[in-house]
Formats: C-alpha cells, structure tokens, sequence
DNA sequence: GCCAACTCACTATATCGATAGCTAGTTTGT
DNA sequence: ACAAACTAGCTATCGATATAGTGAGTTGGC
C-alpha cells in the first residue's frame, strides 16, 4: 500500500513515465521501498482510474507515444493525508535474525560463511547509501536536482535535509547491522574454542 | 517462506499443536518472524504432506483430539540445510523512512506528533525484548526452558547464547530507531524554528 | 446449571509482491 | 543493411500475507 505513496513521491518530483519511473526507482525510492516494475505499472493504472495521477501521451519517436504521468491536486491531498496520518508500526521479520537465533544447528565454518555474506552485502550496502547521502549534500543528485528546482530557498532546504535525515537512518542502521554481525564472528570463536 | 523455518525451529524445542505454536509464536519466533494462525494451520499441513512433519492425535477432553506436530528427521535435515544456505538479503522496505524522506509535505506538528508515536511504539518494543532478553539469560524463558530440558550442558549453552545473540541484535536495532527518531526531533526544531 | 472465556482448527477472501516472459518501437554501431 | 541494446508498457502466474470469520469442544466461576 506504500508503493502508491512513493509513486506520488517520486511524481512530485517531475512527470514521468512509468519507464522512467521504474529506472529512477532503483536509485532514490527504492532505497526506502523495493518494487520491481510488473508492480509500477499496474499500480500507476489504478492510481490514474481513482483520480490521483492524470496522464499526457508525449510522441516518441516518429510512430510511438509514450504516457507522462502527473499528479492531480486530488492526488497530492491524499500524499499529505498519508504524510500525516498514524504508521502502521512494521512487523519484524527478517531471515537474518532467525537464522542467528538457531545457529547452534549449522557448523561453525557455516556459520563463518553466513557472516561474510551478510558483512560484504551490507559493506556495499553501507558504501552505496554513503555516496547517495554525499550526492544529496552537494545537491548533485537526479531526482533531487529536478526536484529543487521549481521550489523555494527555504523549500528546497527542506526538501534536501529531510533526505538526508532519512539516509542518515539508514546508514545508522547499516553500521548496526556490522557490528552486531562483527559481535556474531566474536561469538563463534569464543563458542567454538571451547 | 521462511514461515516453515521459524515453525521447524520451535518444533525442535518440543512437539506441539498448531494452537500451542500460534500461542507461543506471539512470545518468542514472533520477534523475529511475525505469523498469524490463519498461515500456521496451512503451512503445518503443507509440511506434514511434503514429509517434514508427523502428527499425533492426542485426546483433548472426553471426545476432543488434537493434532501435535512432531518434526521427523526429513525435517531436521531441510531446516539445517536452510540454515547452512545463502541468505538472501532483504529488500528495504519501511514506510517510516518513506515518510521521513518527505516530511517536508507535512506540518512540523503532524511530524513532532508522528515521532512521538515512533517513539512510544519502540520505547515499548526495546522493553520488551530486554524482558525477553533477561528471561533467556536466567533460563527461565518458557519455550527455552522446554528446549534446553533435553540438551547436554554444552549443547544448552550453545543454544542460549545464541538465543541471547539475537535478542543483543533485536536490541541494537531498537536503540538505533530511538536515536534517530530523537534526531528527527532535534531536526524539526531547527527547521521550523528559522 | 449456565455463561464466559479459552482451546482447537480451520476457511474464505483479498491483496501484496516476486519472477518471468511478451510485444513493439527506437537508437546506435558496423 | 542489419543486429544489438535500449525504451516502453505490459501480462501471467505463483506464493506470501493480512483480515476476518466459522464452529465445535472444554474449563472455571458464580
């Protein structure tokens, strides 16, 4: 149900295309909501039918068109609604947890193994997360950019701290994420030596 | 699909009914893999055709039966095979941080009482596990309790430390919403204050 | 003796989300 | 002239989840 919300999210931005949509997900939103485009654009369908988004063919090429959606004052209103209204606190369920939690059943060097991975995913993770924040400092970012340019000093202001505010949550939870994996390397040892 | 996992992993601790496990979901696996009855009941049966479980009827009552689930060695077998095979890293995905990225759309009070909410749920929710947590180290955790009974000293050690292990990582990532959501006020205050 | 609360085991329905594949036009390189 | 890669917009299918209900037996309190 939050897909629709980054939808209007990103659309607020500038118009698009759901195709453009789906390749500027994976570099901006998805970061905070994953969702591959057989999601988008049915999503952006029903989100045109119910009044929230409106769309303009835009000529591609000589014979084809392609659909630039925008979204509706109507649309906007009910972004808001969501922006203020209560959260649904999220259910924990994460693979990574369980598994830890019974790694008594897996062999130690398994055990070894599993930390690695998960270490280099979220080192890559971490270091990805890093580079958007430091392109939302210098306001080098795409979608950002587009985004600013229509706004205010003091909206534009907004708009960047509030992003970086989130990456920041995302990065601290990475670098948890380490260590609690670095305590995890800790513990096997200490647990296997004995 | 981790769903069968977490059902397999209380499973091991002892036998029981697919109500005693949605009963004790709720105080232990829950924290880690949240499930409501209406997937457990289908998801034990579907084990039990595809061999990973026995049942046993016990009389419940003067005429009553109930079905006790019993993992079989097949079982054991595929959850220590899950547990020693990749994980595959999760997708982010958290409203709270797709509100957060545009809290710019929303009034700094409806934000402030947003964060409040935030706080409340995971102040309770650190709570919580760190009753869990004490329950653990004390052994005095039920559905730990059931499962050590039949485990050698060094074995019994083993499974609670790495009990402990995930609460310790449960608690990291609770303390590290606390702290970014305290963030977010202190940023509320600068950017509506100028 | 009876009602409330609890135990037990589901079903029904709908939506969400992931993977995979399809069709057709466009641009670029050789 | 033609192929490869890219842009565009889907569909089909499957499994995972969530919400809500059904119905029957049991236990405990007054």
């Amino acid at each position: 149900m939050s897909l629709r919300w980054a939808l209007i999210a990103l659309l607020t931005g500038r118009p698009m295309t759901g195709y453009d949509i789906s390749k500027s997900f994976s570099t901006s939103v998805a970061h905070v909501w994953h969702a591959p485009d057989s999601q988008i654009y049915p999503e952006l369908n029903r989100m045109e039918r119910e009044g929230l988004l409106t769309s303009v063919e835009v000529p591609w090429g000589k014979k084809g068109t392609k659909k630039e959606y925008h979204v509706t004052d109507e649309g906007l209103a009910a972004f808001r609604a969501w922006m203020e209204s209560p959260l649904v606190p999220q259910r924990q369920r994460d693979p990574a947890y369980l598994k830890a939690a019974y790694f008594d059943f897996a062999d130690p060097a398994a055990v070894r193994e599993q930390l690695r991975q998960q270490r280099s995913y979220w080192e890559e993770h971490l270091a990805m997360l890093e580079r958007t924040r430091a392109s939302l400092v210098d306001r080098s970012h795409p979608t950002l950019a587009a985004r600013i340019e229509k706004l205010n000093q003091r909206e534009a202001e907004l708009a960047v701290r509030y992003k970086i505010y989130a990456y920041d949550g995302l990065i601290a939870r990475a670098r948890t994420e380490l260590a609690w994996i670095d305590d995890g390397f800790t513990l096997v040892d200490e647990l296997d030596g004995c």
